[in-house]
DNA sequence: GGATCAATCCTATAAAAGCATGATTTTTGA
DNA sequence: TCAAAAATCATGCTTTTATAGGATTGATCC
Protein backbone atom coordinates (compact mmCIF):
# COMPACT_ATOMS: atom_id res chain seq x y z
CA UNK A 1 0.00 0.00 0.00
CA UNK A 2 1.31 3.35 -1.23
CA UNK A 3 1.70 6.49 1.40
CA UNK A 4 -0.89 8.84 1.87
CA UNK A 5 0.05 12.26 1.63
CA UNK A 6 -1.61 15.39 2.70
CA UNK A 7 -0.51 18.92 1.52
CA UNK A 8 -0.79 22.00 3.17
CA UNK A 9 0.54 25.11 1.51
CA UNK A 10 -0.61 28.27 0.62
CA UNK A 11 1.84 28.43 -2.07
CA UNK A 12 0.15 26.83 -5.34
CA UNK A 13 3.62 26.85 -6.60
CA UNK A 14 4.98 24.37 -3.83
CA UNK A 15 1.28 21.84 -3.91
CA UNK A 16 1.90 21.76 -7.81
CA UNK A 17 5.67 21.13 -7.31
CA UNK A 18 5.11 18.58 -4.74
CA UNK A 19 2.15 16.86 -6.34
CA UNK A 20 4.28 16.51 -10.01
CA UNK A 21 7.23 15.03 -8.20
CA UNK A 22 5.53 12.55 -6.36
CA UNK A 23 2.89 11.88 -9.22
CA UNK A 24 5.28 9.38 -10.83
CA UNK A 25 6.37 7.52 -7.65
CA UNK A 26 4.57 4.14 -7.01
CA UNK A 27 4.94 3.72 -2.97
CA UNK A 28 3.02 7.69 -2.51
CA UNK A 29 0.09 8.90 -3.21
CA UNK A 30 -1.12 12.66 -2.82
CA UNK A 31 -4.45 12.38 -1.74
CA UNK A 32 -5.33 16.00 -0.74
CA UNK A 33 -4.13 19.27 -0.66
CA UNK A 34 -5.04 22.18 1.54
CA UNK A 35 -4.21 26.10 1.08
CA UNK A 36 -4.93 26.92 5.23
CA UNK A 37 -5.20 25.48 8.15
CA UNK A 38 -9.09 25.38 8.56
CA UNK A 39 -9.41 23.05 5.22
CA UNK A 40 -6.45 20.99 6.45
CA UNK A 41 -8.37 19.70 9.67
CA UNK A 42 -11.94 19.10 7.87
CA UNK A 43 -9.69 16.88 5.27
CA UNK A 44 -7.85 15.17 8.26
CA UNK A 45 -11.75 14.37 9.48
CA UNK A 46 -12.99 13.04 6.75
CA UNK A 47 -10.03 10.99 5.25
CA UNK A 48 -7.32 8.68 6.16
CA UNK A 49 -3.75 10.33 5.75
CA UNK A 50 -0.44 8.75 6.47
CA UNK A 51 1.95 12.18 6.33
CA UNK A 52 0.55 15.26 6.18
CA UNK A 53 3.01 17.76 4.65
CA UNK A 54 2.90 21.26 6.70
CA UNK A 55 3.99 24.72 5.41
CA UNK A 56 4.86 26.94 8.14
CA UNK A 57 3.82 29.84 7.20
CA UNK A 58 0.27 29.70 6.43
CA UNK A 59 -2.59 32.79 5.90
CA UNK A 60 -4.60 31.64 9.01
CA UNK A 61 -2.80 30.34 12.03
CA UNK A 62 0.83 29.25 12.04
CA UNK A 63 2.37 25.79 10.50
CA UNK A 64 3.31 25.24 14.02
CA UNK A 65 0.17 25.68 15.97
CA UNK A 66 -1.29 23.68 13.06
CA UNK A 67 1.26 21.05 13.78
CA UNK A 68 0.39 21.16 17.35
CA UNK A 69 -3.35 20.82 16.26
CA UNK A 70 -3.15 17.86 14.48
CA UNK A 71 -0.61 16.15 16.67
CA UNK A 72 -3.62 16.28 19.61
CA UNK A 73 -6.97 15.90 17.01
CA UNK A 74 -4.82 12.86 15.00
CA UNK A 75 -2.43 11.72 16.82
CA UNK A 76 -1.68 8.85 14.48
CA UNK A 77 -1.15 11.25 11.39
CA UNK A 78 2.75 12.03 10.87
CA UNK A 79 3.77 15.82 10.50
CA UNK A 80 6.63 17.09 8.08
CA UNK A 81 7.48 20.50 7.90
CA UNK A 82 7.93 22.57 5.43
CA UNK A 83 10.15 25.53 5.15
CA UNK A 84 11.90 28.00 2.92
CA UNK A 85 14.39 29.00 5.62
CA UNK A 86 16.58 27.56 7.26
CA UNK A 87 15.46 28.58 10.42
CA UNK A 88 17.41 26.60 13.78
CA UNK A 89 14.20 28.45 15.81
CA UNK A 90 11.61 27.09 13.92
CA UNK A 91 12.43 23.27 14.23
CA UNK A 92 12.94 22.78 17.57
CA UNK A 93 9.63 24.21 17.82
CA UNK A 94 7.95 22.18 15.44
CA UNK A 95 9.67 19.23 16.66
CA UNK A 96 8.40 19.93 20.10
CA UNK A 97 4.67 19.88 18.60
CA UNK A 98 4.99 16.72 17.51
CA UNK A 99 6.75 17.08 14.35
CA UNK A 100 8.39 14.14 12.66
CA UNK A 101 10.49 16.04 10.15
CA UNK A 102 11.78 19.06 8.86
CA UNK A 103 12.23 19.75 5.01
CA UNK A 104 13.39 23.08 3.26
CA UNK A 105 11.58 23.86 0.09
CA UNK A 106 14.84 23.72 -1.58
CA UNK A 107 15.05 19.76 -1.50
CA UNK A 108 15.29 17.60 -3.87
CA UNK A 109 13.55 14.78 -5.17
CA UNK A 110 15.70 11.93 -3.50
CA UNK A 111 15.80 14.41 0.05
CA UNK A 112 11.68 14.61 -0.15
CA UNK A 113 11.26 10.68 -1.02
CA UNK A 114 13.93 10.09 1.77
CA UNK A 115 11.78 12.29 4.61
CA UNK A 116 8.98 10.33 3.60
CA UNK A 117 10.46 6.99 4.31
CA UNK A 118 12.41 7.53 7.44
CA UNK A 119 8.80 9.49 8.57
CA UNK A 120 6.75 6.40 7.42
CA UNK A 121 9.08 4.07 9.22
CA UNK A 122 8.44 5.90 12.46
CA UNK A 123 11.93 7.71 12.26
CA UNK A 124 12.84 11.68 12.25
CA UNK A 125 14.16 12.94 9.21
CA UNK A 126 15.71 16.51 8.87
CA UNK A 127 17.98 18.09 6.19
CA UNK A 128 18.33 21.57 7.67
CA UNK A 129 21.92 22.13 7.42
CA UNK A 130 22.38 25.74 10.05
CA UNK A 131 24.71 27.21 7.50
CA UNK A 132 23.80 31.04 8.76
CA UNK A 133 26.30 31.96 11.36
CA UNK A 134 23.42 32.58 13.71
CA UNK A 135 25.42 35.47 15.91
CA UNK A 136 25.78 35.35 19.39
CA UNK A 137 22.66 37.88 20.21
CA UNK A 138 19.93 35.95 18.30
CA UNK A 139 17.63 34.21 21.36
CA UNK A 140 17.66 30.34 20.88
CA UNK A 141 14.20 30.18 20.35
CA UNK A 142 11.71 32.25 18.88
CA UNK A 143 9.86 33.68 22.11
CA UNK A 144 6.59 32.41 22.63
CA UNK A 145 4.13 35.44 21.73
CA UNK A 146 0.70 35.84 22.11
CA UNK A 147 -1.88 37.08 19.22
CA UNK A 148 -1.70 40.77 20.52
CA UNK A 149 1.67 40.81 21.35
CA UNK A 150 2.44 39.77 17.85
CA UNK A 151 -0.07 42.82 16.82
CA UNK A 152 1.53 45.19 18.88
CA UNK A 153 5.08 44.13 17.49
CA UNK A 154 3.80 44.60 14.09
CA UNK A 155 2.89 48.15 14.72
CA UNK A 156 5.82 48.94 16.60
CA UNK A 157 8.17 47.98 13.56
CA UNK A 158 5.80 50.22 11.51
CA UNK A 159 6.87 52.93 13.64
CA UNK A 160 3.61 54.01 15.26
CA UNK A 161 4.03 55.09 18.54
CA UNK A 162 2.11 53.71 21.43
CA UNK A 163 -0.90 56.74 21.56
CA UNK A 164 -1.11 55.51 17.79
CA UNK A 165 -0.97 52.02 18.22
CA UNK A 166 -3.88 52.06 21.48
CA UNK A 167 -5.95 54.14 18.93
CA UNK A 168 -5.09 51.62 15.68
CA UNK A 169 -6.32 48.73 18.18
CA UNK A 170 -9.07 50.29 20.25
CA UNK A 171 -7.53 49.61 23.47
CA UNK A 172 -5.78 51.76 26.18
CA UNK A 173 -1.84 53.38 26.19
CA UNK A 174 -1.42 51.68 29.01
CA UNK A 175 -2.26 48.14 27.41
CA UNK A 176 -0.39 48.94 24.32
CA UNK A 177 2.45 49.93 27.07
CA UNK A 178 2.41 46.21 29.14
CA UNK A 179 2.32 44.62 25.57
CA UNK A 180 5.48 46.59 24.55
CA UNK A 181 6.98 45.43 28.34
CA UNK A 182 6.11 42.04 27.54
CA UNK A 183 7.77 42.11 24.45
CA UNK A 184 11.10 43.51 26.18
CA UNK A 185 11.18 40.94 28.58
CA UNK A 186 10.10 38.09 26.58
CA UNK A 187 12.99 39.24 23.89
CA UNK A 188 15.41 39.91 26.75
CA UNK A 189 16.25 43.23 25.70
CA UNK A 190 15.98 46.62 27.61
CA UNK A 191 14.48 48.53 24.01
CA UNK A 192 12.93 49.31 20.94
CA UNK A 193 15.60 49.14 18.60
CA UNK A 194 17.06 45.99 20.16
CA UNK A 195 13.67 43.93 19.88
CA UNK A 196 12.90 45.04 15.85
CA UNK A 197 16.69 43.97 15.23
CA UNK A 198 15.67 40.62 17.16
CA UNK A 199 12.31 40.53 15.33
CA UNK A 200 13.37 41.22 11.96
CA UNK A 201 16.24 38.71 12.20
CA UNK A 202 13.93 36.10 13.23
CA UNK A 203 11.33 36.97 10.09
CA UNK A 204 8.66 37.89 12.42
CA UNK A 205 8.56 41.62 10.79
CA UNK B 1 3.53 30.87 -32.00
CA UNK B 2 3.81 30.31 -28.05
CA UNK B 3 5.68 32.57 -25.35
CA UNK B 4 9.21 30.52 -24.61
CA UNK B 5 9.81 30.74 -21.15
CA UNK B 6 13.24 30.21 -18.71
CA UNK B 7 12.88 29.69 -14.73
CA UNK B 8 15.32 30.22 -12.87
CA UNK B 9 15.11 29.12 -9.36
CA UNK B 10 16.85 26.97 -7.03
CA UNK B 11 13.84 25.36 -5.24
CA UNK B 12 12.76 22.46 -7.60
CA UNK B 13 9.30 22.47 -6.24
CA UNK B 14 8.89 26.00 -7.72
CA UNK B 15 9.79 24.67 -10.61
CA UNK B 16 8.43 21.85 -11.01
CA UNK B 17 5.37 23.85 -9.94
CA UNK B 18 5.49 26.11 -12.35
CA UNK B 19 6.61 23.61 -15.16
CA UNK B 20 3.36 21.55 -14.00
CA UNK B 21 0.88 24.76 -13.70
CA UNK B 22 2.22 25.78 -17.41
CA UNK B 23 2.08 22.47 -18.17
CA UNK B 24 -1.48 22.45 -20.62
CA UNK B 25 -1.73 26.48 -21.67
CA UNK B 26 -0.76 26.29 -25.47
CA UNK B 27 0.77 29.78 -25.60
CA UNK B 28 3.51 29.16 -22.88
CA UNK B 29 6.27 27.00 -23.42
CA UNK B 30 8.68 25.99 -20.90
CA UNK B 31 11.55 25.83 -22.46
CA UNK B 32 14.42 25.66 -19.97
CA UNK B 33 15.25 25.48 -16.09
CA UNK B 34 18.13 26.33 -14.23
CA UNK B 35 19.03 25.97 -10.60
CA UNK B 36 21.75 28.86 -10.59
CA UNK B 37 22.87 31.69 -12.72
CA UNK B 38 25.81 30.16 -14.55
CA UNK B 39 23.63 27.38 -15.75
CA UNK B 40 20.57 30.61 -16.26
CA UNK B 41 23.47 32.72 -19.12
CA UNK B 42 24.51 29.70 -20.35
CA UNK B 43 21.35 28.53 -21.06
CA UNK B 44 20.31 31.95 -22.78
CA UNK B 45 23.51 32.22 -24.69
CA UNK B 46 22.16 28.70 -26.97
CA UNK B 47 18.64 28.97 -26.56
CA UNK B 48 16.02 31.76 -27.53
CA UNK B 49 13.43 32.86 -24.57
CA UNK B 50 10.72 35.66 -24.56
CA UNK B 51 10.79 35.71 -20.26
CA UNK B 52 13.03 34.46 -17.64
CA UNK B 53 11.16 34.41 -14.59
CA UNK B 54 14.16 34.66 -11.85
CA UNK B 55 14.36 33.54 -8.29
CA UNK B 56 15.36 36.77 -5.65
CA UNK B 57 17.67 34.02 -3.84
CA UNK B 58 20.15 32.10 -5.48
CA UNK B 59 22.94 30.04 -4.08
CA UNK B 60 25.71 32.27 -6.50
CA UNK B 61 24.35 35.63 -7.24
CA UNK B 62 21.25 37.18 -6.13
CA UNK B 63 18.72 37.46 -8.51
CA UNK B 64 18.70 41.07 -8.85
CA UNK B 65 22.49 40.72 -10.07
CA UNK B 66 21.05 38.07 -12.25
CA UNK B 67 18.32 40.38 -13.73
CA UNK B 68 21.25 42.98 -14.54
CA UNK B 69 23.68 40.17 -16.58
CA UNK B 70 20.98 39.48 -18.50
CA UNK B 71 19.41 42.48 -19.35
CA UNK B 72 23.11 43.96 -20.46
CA UNK B 73 23.98 40.41 -22.43
CA UNK B 74 20.56 39.42 -23.59
CA UNK B 75 18.19 43.07 -23.82
CA UNK B 76 15.54 41.32 -25.64
CA UNK B 77 14.96 38.65 -22.76
CA UNK B 78 11.94 40.24 -20.76
CA UNK B 79 12.65 39.50 -17.12
CA UNK B 80 9.93 38.59 -14.40
CA UNK B 81 11.13 38.18 -10.35
CA UNK B 82 10.38 35.62 -8.36
CA UNK B 83 10.00 36.11 -4.37
CA UNK B 84 8.35 34.79 -1.38
CA UNK B 85 8.32 38.02 0.04
CA UNK B 86 6.51 41.14 -0.43
CA UNK B 87 9.56 43.22 -0.16
CA UNK B 88 8.94 46.97 -1.37
CA UNK B 89 12.98 47.07 -1.49
CA UNK B 90 13.78 44.20 -3.52
CA UNK B 91 10.96 44.96 -6.07
CA UNK B 92 12.35 48.57 -6.79
CA UNK B 93 15.79 47.14 -7.52
CA UNK B 94 14.57 44.75 -9.48
CA UNK B 95 12.84 47.12 -11.42
CA UNK B 96 16.08 49.59 -11.67
CA UNK B 97 18.00 46.77 -13.03
CA UNK B 98 15.50 46.09 -15.74
CA UNK B 99 12.80 43.53 -14.75
CA UNK B 100 9.50 43.76 -16.11
CA UNK B 101 7.72 43.03 -13.50
CA UNK B 102 7.39 40.97 -10.04
CA UNK B 103 6.00 37.75 -8.61
CA UNK B 104 5.23 36.65 -5.43
CA UNK B 105 5.40 32.70 -5.29
CA UNK B 106 1.94 32.67 -3.51
CA UNK B 107 0.64 33.90 -6.86
CA UNK B 108 -1.88 31.74 -8.29
CA UNK B 109 -2.06 30.19 -11.97
CA UNK B 110 -4.42 33.36 -12.85
CA UNK B 111 -1.77 35.92 -11.87
CA UNK B 112 1.27 34.12 -13.58
CA UNK B 113 -0.71 33.96 -16.81
CA UNK B 114 -1.39 37.51 -16.46
CA UNK B 115 1.75 38.31 -15.55
CA UNK B 116 3.20 36.74 -19.07
CA UNK B 117 0.27 38.23 -21.13
CA UNK B 118 1.50 41.19 -20.01
CA UNK B 119 5.24 41.36 -19.85
CA UNK B 120 4.96 39.51 -23.55
CA UNK B 121 3.18 42.40 -24.99
CA UNK B 122 5.43 44.82 -23.33
CA UNK B 123 4.27 45.96 -20.38
CA UNK B 124 4.75 45.68 -16.61
CA UNK B 125 3.39 43.69 -14.08
CA UNK B 126 3.26 43.71 -10.49
CA UNK B 127 1.00 41.31 -8.11
CA UNK B 128 3.00 42.35 -4.88
CA UNK B 129 0.43 44.16 -2.60
CA UNK B 130 2.50 46.41 -0.07
CA UNK B 131 -0.56 44.87 2.47
CA UNK B 132 1.09 46.27 5.44
CA UNK B 133 0.50 49.23 6.18
CA UNK B 134 3.83 51.15 5.42
CA UNK B 135 2.80 54.66 5.80
CA UNK B 136 5.19 56.87 4.35
CA UNK B 137 7.79 54.73 5.13
CA UNK B 138 10.22 53.27 2.95
CA UNK B 139 13.17 54.51 0.94
CA UNK B 140 13.57 53.53 -2.60
CA UNK B 141 17.07 52.93 -2.10
CA UNK B 142 20.12 52.92 0.85
CA UNK B 143 20.60 56.09 1.67
CA UNK B 144 24.30 57.13 1.58
CA UNK B 145 25.52 57.31 5.04
CA UNK B 146 28.72 58.86 6.06
CA UNK B 147 30.87 56.09 8.45
CA UNK B 148 30.18 58.01 11.45
CA UNK B 149 26.48 57.49 11.22
CA UNK B 150 26.80 53.55 10.23
CA UNK B 151 28.64 53.52 13.42
CA UNK B 152 26.14 54.95 15.54
CA UNK B 153 23.26 52.69 13.76
CA UNK B 154 24.83 49.47 14.21
CA UNK B 155 25.50 50.55 17.85
CA UNK B 156 22.14 51.97 18.32
CA UNK B 157 20.66 48.65 16.47
CA UNK B 158 22.89 46.65 19.42
CA UNK B 159 20.25 48.59 21.75
CA UNK B 160 22.68 51.04 23.10
CA UNK B 161 21.55 54.47 24.36
CA UNK B 162 22.17 57.67 23.61
CA UNK B 163 24.88 57.83 26.63
CA UNK B 164 26.10 54.57 25.84
CA UNK B 165 26.86 55.16 22.52
CA UNK B 166 29.06 58.31 23.43
CA UNK B 167 30.88 56.88 25.76
CA UNK B 168 31.89 53.98 23.64
CA UNK B 169 32.84 56.60 20.79
CA UNK B 170 34.28 59.35 22.92
CA UNK B 171 31.33 61.70 21.60
CA UNK B 172 29.55 63.86 23.44
CA UNK B 173 25.51 62.39 23.61
CA UNK B 174 24.58 65.88 21.27
CA UNK B 175 26.34 64.92 19.11
CA UNK B 176 25.71 60.97 19.18
CA UNK B 177 21.87 62.84 18.88
CA UNK B 178 22.48 64.69 16.01
CA UNK B 179 24.11 61.53 13.71
CA UNK B 180 20.83 59.43 14.95
CA UNK B 181 18.61 62.69 14.26
CA UNK B 182 20.62 62.56 10.62
CA UNK B 183 19.68 59.14 10.47
CA UNK B 184 15.97 59.51 10.50
CA UNK B 185 16.24 62.20 8.03
CA UNK B 186 17.91 60.15 5.68
CA UNK B 187 15.59 56.96 5.86
CA UNK B 188 12.66 59.00 5.98
CA UNK B 189 11.36 57.65 9.15
CA UNK B 190 10.28 58.69 12.69
CA UNK B 191 11.47 56.76 15.19
CA UNK B 192 13.92 54.12 16.28
CA UNK B 193 11.87 51.19 15.57
CA UNK B 194 11.04 51.66 11.62
CA UNK B 195 15.01 52.94 11.62
CA UNK B 196 16.11 49.31 12.67
CA UNK B 197 13.36 47.83 10.33
CA UNK B 198 14.40 49.18 7.63
CA UNK B 199 18.20 49.15 8.02
CA UNK B 200 17.57 45.71 8.82
CA UNK B 201 15.76 44.82 5.38
CA UNK B 202 18.33 46.28 3.57
CA UNK B 203 21.25 44.12 5.70
CA UNK B 204 22.84 47.04 6.94
CA UNK B 205 23.01 45.35 10.41
C1' DG C 1 40.35 80.74 -1.57
C1' DG C 2 35.69 79.80 -1.27
C1' DA C 3 32.20 76.27 -1.09
C1' DT C 4 30.71 72.06 0.73
C1' DC C 5 30.28 68.58 3.94
C1' DA C 6 31.39 65.73 7.93
C1' DA C 7 31.90 65.85 12.55
C1' DT C 8 31.69 68.06 16.54
C1' DC C 9 29.22 70.63 20.22
C1' DC C 10 25.38 73.49 22.48
C1' DT C 11 20.47 74.88 24.67
C1' DA C 12 15.83 73.84 25.38
C1' DT C 13 11.27 71.58 25.21
C1' DA C 14 7.96 68.08 24.30
C1' DA C 15 6.96 63.52 23.46
C1' DA C 16 7.69 58.86 23.98
C1' DA C 17 9.53 54.87 26.07
C1' DG C 18 11.17 52.23 30.02
C1' DC C 19 10.44 50.48 34.81
C1' DA C 20 7.88 49.20 38.92
C1' DT C 21 3.67 47.60 40.94
C1' DG C 22 -0.67 46.20 41.11
C1' DA C 23 -5.42 45.07 39.82
C1' DT C 24 -9.61 43.47 37.10
C1' DT C 25 -11.87 40.92 33.60
C1' DT C 26 -11.99 37.55 29.93
C1' DT C 27 -10.53 33.61 27.66
C1' DT C 28 -8.90 29.23 27.43
C1' DG C 29 -7.43 24.74 28.44
C1' DA C 30 -7.02 20.68 31.35
C1' DT D 1 -15.49 23.93 36.51
C1' DC D 2 -11.50 25.72 38.11
C1' DA D 3 -6.96 27.53 37.48
C1' DA D 4 -3.87 29.56 34.45
C1' DA D 5 -2.98 32.70 31.01
C1' DA D 6 -4.09 36.72 28.37
C1' DA D 7 -5.83 41.09 27.90
C1' DT D 8 -7.17 44.95 29.94
C1' DC D 9 -6.35 49.29 32.71
C1' DA D 10 -4.08 52.39 36.22
C1' DT D 11 -0.46 55.55 38.74
C1' DG D 12 3.90 57.49 39.26
C1' DC D 13 8.51 58.22 38.08
C1' DT D 14 12.87 58.21 35.33
C1' DT D 15 15.26 57.94 31.24
C1' DT D 16 15.58 58.33 26.47
C1' DT D 17 14.18 60.19 22.03
C1' DA D 18 12.48 63.49 18.99
C1' DT D 19 12.37 68.18 17.36
C1' DA D 20 14.08 72.83 16.66
C1' DG D 21 17.37 75.96 16.46
C1' DG D 22 21.89 77.00 16.04
C1' DA D 23 27.56 77.19 15.95
C1' DT D 24 32.47 75.76 15.20
C1' DT D 25 36.24 73.15 13.34
C1' DG D 26 38.54 70.48 9.76
C1' DA D 27 39.00 68.27 5.47
C1' DT D 28 38.25 68.01 0.54
C1' DC D 29 37.37 69.61 -4.01
C1' DC D 30 37.29 72.80 -7.75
Amino acid sequence: MSVRILIVDDHPLVLEGLKSLLADVDEVKVVGTATNAIDAIAFLKSNEVDIAFLDINLPDISGIDLCKKVKDQFPEVKTLALSTFNERAYVSRMIQNGASGYLIKSSGKEDILEAITQVQAGGYFMNVQFDQVTPAAAPKTVPFLTRREKEVLVLIAEGLTNPQIAEQLFISVTTVNSHRQNLLIKFEVSNTASLIKLAAGLGLI
